[in-house]
DNA sequence: CTCTTTCTAGACATTTCTGTCTAGACACCT
DNA sequence: AGGTGTCTAGACAGAAATGTCTAGAAAGAG
């Protein structure tokens, strides 16, 4: 009974998961049964012997996209910090590393909104949670009303911005922009201790994401 | 021959532009013959008329946004301003006015992209040359070299995902977020003179929107 | 008034995708 | 070895979309 439920779990998994990519990769509207069945080798009948049908799959992407996306950036904003430059950078712990926030899933599941009122609903929701758990960052950096809602937005739309147009940098170019970042997201110079503490986040990161390889 | 030519072209207009409408609306998936044929109440060989096939008309709707949108950045922000907020004002013209530069097209170009690695080329060219011409703004007020560019970066990718997560506020809210994001966008305060002409600006468009409804 | 050009309707063949059903393979328990 | 529960292959029916072809309507030119 353990045995076989495990290996229901795993196959599911992996209708699951070519789902999850394909819906990243190439949208929503090319999550087609038919397609996951070539790429994972499999019959389609196998497919609905876990998902009732597709907008049953469908279902659980969206879920799994809500479960994961907002709750990352949910909590790095209310991290405590001695300055703003500090918090922010624990909210770009959010931009250097997926396994966190997904940005590419982000902008798929946004895309998809266009095509179907209650993903829109939720996006918009989960936009609106956002935006304000870093308007409540900045007010608690003393930054004045109305300041922190525009700062919070313009945080925000720059890191949904920077995976819109697809850019894709080396870590160590990234790295070299982010004390410009933080001058021109929050006004205010980072310490250099601030980002040294950064950058030996993100060098653990690679080190984990080795071991996890290896 | 002159009235049969401007028949054709009427008729040709009516395909495009309901296709032009379906993309930004719904996306390329939803662009199908058949579904427009539906909205036109026209039949599908009247299409294949206009249109060698499905792809030609895809290729004249690149054309279109590649015509357009691009154009309306570049010509902004190379015009001379006495100072970054006017300058930045400048660029903001193309933030308020979809008939200057339409933020949903470009989004839903940018969604097309991720399919198509043709459309993916035109897009990244496009966004390498705004960003340019906007690290060129930025440096020509003075900013050093580094800040210029990240500057011009927040700028573009805060207008990009402001449309990607389908803000919608009315043209006085938005006014009133102004002075707030030239100072977050630029770290610099705008002159009253500066935000008067603005708005005023603004106030000309509604004018002429009103004119050409009427 | 006829002829030609321009455009449209509707039938046809084909591809792609969805969802159902039946027979059976495979593994684990007794 | 036999039975049960879990999963898969492949056939079937049918919807949705593409593109082609033929006949013909509509309108301006001679």
């Amino acid at each position: 009974m353990n045995e076989a439920a495990r290996q229901v779990t795993t196959a599911k998994e992996d209708w699951f998961q070519i789902a999850l990519e394909t819906l990243i990769a190439e949208g929503v509207e090319r999550v087609k049964v038919l397609t996951l069945t070539e790429k994972l080798g499999a019959s389609r009948s196998s497919f609905y012997w876990f998902f009732k049908n597709r907008d049953d799959l469908l279902a659980q992407l969206l879920a799994h996209w809500e479960q994961k996306n907002t709750k990352a950036i949910l909590e790095r904003a209310a991290r405590p910090a001695a300055s703003i430059t500090e918090a922010v950078l624990n909210v770009f712990e959010c931009w250097i590393a997926s396994e966190i926030f997904d940005a590419r899933l982000d902008q798929a599941v946004r895309d998809w909104a266009r095509n179907d009122p209650a993903v829109a609903a939720a996006v918009q929701a989960a936009d609106a949670a956002r935006i304000e758990a870093l308007r409540a960052m900045f007010a608690a950096q003393d930054y004045a009303p109305g300041e922190d809602f525009i700062r919070a937005r313009v945080l925000y739309l720059t890191q949904i911005g920077y995976y819109a147009i697809g850019a894709s940098e080396d870590m160590e170019t990234r790295l070299s922009y982010v004390g410009h970042y933080l001058m021109a997201l929050t006004g205010r110079r980072a310490s250099d201790a601030e980002l040294a503490r950064f950058v030996a986040y993100t060098e653990g990161k690679a080190d984990e994401f080795k071991r996890e390889e290896g």
